[in-house]
DNA sequence: TACTTATGTCTTGTCAATGGACAAAAGTCC
DNA sequence: GGACTTTTGTCCATTGACAAGACATAAGTA
């Protein structure tokens, strides 16, 4: 946006902290007051912005704040993981006014699953009413570029081209946006924590392992929407590591929750899912602890070839492995393996929990008032 | 560019040959014939565009065809390199009109280096003539983005934040643009032979090991210029391979040109330098061709992770070892380690020669003739 | 109370672009 | 050769968006 001139694009200012009175427009735009005026009246009037509080005074009459208004519309939100799912029900801001999740297998097929989040949505919607501006969902699998469906799954029996935009666009009246989780929650950590990061990553390690990235601001899918498919990149050395995918050797099959939790249970320690071994290694159980930073080191060595290929700011560790031995294992491979230039202005973090909700609601919330989508909006109420 | 409608964008229309004819270009533009005749007018009184040959008829007036002049100004390109440089005059589509070349140690250092190109150059305007319209040069070092010049370089003695764009400006007056050899290799790949991939990886193997990548049409950085920068990752069990970066067993110290050299010396085979290496396999030399195949699968492993997360369309291999033993190697590793969705769209491919001096050309003209430039450059005319 | 700053609302003028109307050029088809 | 098509150029009145300025008002500080 050299010189934003259209109301969508002042919208977007508002809507993302860049400019948030009428002042600030003006020297950010350069239009005249008279033309500002008219874009804030039309705004307005379709119940985009709303007036806030006054701004502290500078010696004269103080700026009153304009604010996006987030109130005159929900956004549905679904994170759909292996055995558990999770939805929320937001304003416009990603504000969370209401949520249900429950344990939920993907493995039942997309009509049981998406059923009972539309149960859940219902719910909620009866909760809180207002109007649905867009649906979001996160799935564990690749999804085809620009489409809401689901393309060969390696955990998602039965999902391969369902149509989730079509069962959940025609219940709730409104578009439906899918991605992979990975790829939500590196666009959720990227809204919400480093919105200033030109290049973020988000390694998922949970059941299995993904990565998303976020490049320039967007999510950066490939050619075909497998960038950041790590989980399946296959290790030397590992020809008994049987994966879910049905290859071998694979690095989801080494290091990922699962692998851990089959491994624990291996040792007379009987764990079921990745969320399982987070609880042994939080509670100190040396074998899981020890297998923990090794995974780290495992998934390290593949990360610190990532690095130095997108050389981004921040690193983010995200899902059930997320803790401190494990990214301790990450870490002492990634600083002995990869180069002092791509590691020395890294930032390797851990994220927080229900990101890639965040993600989906980011997701809808900027396709819904994207600049070009708000000006035709307004262009057809006129 | 969702409706061109500035004379830049016009021009880029044509010179990128999406818009050839007046018809075209309204269809494309939405502009009216006036408004558009104003426009083209512009430009061809500034030189830019020329009228080229009838279409054929399709039933009445054939359309004439535009054509950006590609013949008014000339671009000087220079592509040094460890042990050698050449240097091109060529005019604005990049056809080379003179080109000067040879034995240049780069680690002579900036200044003599650079004297010697300057020499070429000037050689190449006294026979050619013409406006220089800006100066492209491609090092083998990291490049501080957005300036001419080279950081922390590991193999280019005092070079390290060199002014080379106040030495070749002064001399040439003319804007200087520098960027690293792998960069402008897949600058130059993707505008030559793939512009509609919208993910390209070059990565380049002669002394040293580089990857550049050109995503969404741009050559990609990272946040400190570091993307790509695959040949001093360290690979797991090399102790002895001391690096030319003062590091052990990186992937360059095992897997390169230089490498591979001494390796042959070693064996009895005194080799001095990536090109050397070349030729033994070239001559089917059985210890080079061995050592060129395992150097492949070495390269590859780092090469499957890389293509898992970036899943680009088209991989080229590039410099003195793309040769069918060494690219063998590469794909044998490729397709066993990589995921099926990010190898069975993929184009594994050899790369020309000279592919950095027409990156280089292509930075240059692009920066010149970017819109917005073309626009700033036709108001300060008028 | 005087001053400052932010904002709203007119009017007027400017400029770019559209949209016809008209005309000419350069082919094809019969 | 003559009728028809298609591309292109040119002129001009109209439109519409915006800037710029004048004036008014609101809401604070010194």
């Amino acid at each position: 946006m050299a010189t934003p001139t259209s109301a969508g694009e002042l919208l977007q200012l508002v809507r993302t902290g860049q400019a948030t009175t009428r002042k600030a427009l003006r020297t950010r735009s350069g239009l005249s007051r008279s033309t500002l005026t008219a874009r804030l009246e039309q705004l307005q009037a379709a119940g985009l912005l709303a007036e806030g509080d006054q701004e502290d005074s500078t010696g004269g009459r103080p700026a009153r704040q304009l604010r996006f208004d987030d109130q005159h519309a929900v956004v549905l939100a679904a994170s759909i993981d292996t055995m558990h799912a999770e939805a929320a029900l937001t304003d416009l801001s990603g504000r969370r006014l209401a949520r249900r999740g429950g344990a939920l297998r993907v493995a039942d097929g997309p009509e049981p699953v998406l059923a009972r989040i539309a149960e859940w949505f219902e719910a909620m919607l009866a909760e809180v009413g207002r109007p649905v501006c867009g649906v979001g969902v996160s799935v564990p699998g690749p999804v085809e570029p620009g489409r809401a469906r689901v393309t060969q799954p390696p955990i998602m029996p039965g999902w391969d081209g369902y149509p989730i935009d079509g069962y959940l666009g025609a219940r709730f009246g409104a578009p439906v946006l899918v991605d992979n989780d990975a790829n939500l929650m590196a666009l959720g950590e990227h809204r919400a924590r480093y919105p200033d990061s030109a290049a973020l990553v988000v390694v998922k390690v949970s059941t299995g392992i993904g990565a998303g990235l976020v490049i320039g601001g967007e999510v950066y899918r490939g050619v075909d929407g497998g960038a950041g498919d790590i989980g399946h990149i296959r290790l030397p050395g590992h020809p008994e590591a049987r994966c879910l995918c049905g290859s071998v050797g694979c690095l989801a099959a080494v290091a990922s929750g699962g692998a851990l939790a089959a491994r624990l249970t291996e040792l007379g320690l009987p764990t079921t899912s990745g969320s399982g071994v987070r609880e042994r290694i939080v509670a100190g159980e040396p074998a899981a602890v020890r297998l923990a930073e090794s995974a780290g080191r495992q998934v390290g060595e593949v990360l610190a070839t990532l690095v130095c290929v997108v050389n981004p700011g921040v690193l983010v560790i995200a899902g059930d492995l997320a803790e401190p031995h494990f990214v301790a294992g990450v870490r002492e491979v990634l600083y002995r393996r990869a180069l002092p230039r791509a590691t020395q202005s890294l930032r390797v973090e851990i994220g927080g929990r229900g990101l890639a909700l965040g993600g989906a609601v980011a997701m809808v919330v900027e396709a819904v008032f994207a600049p070009a989508e708000v000006d035709r909006r307004l262009a057809a109420r006129a």
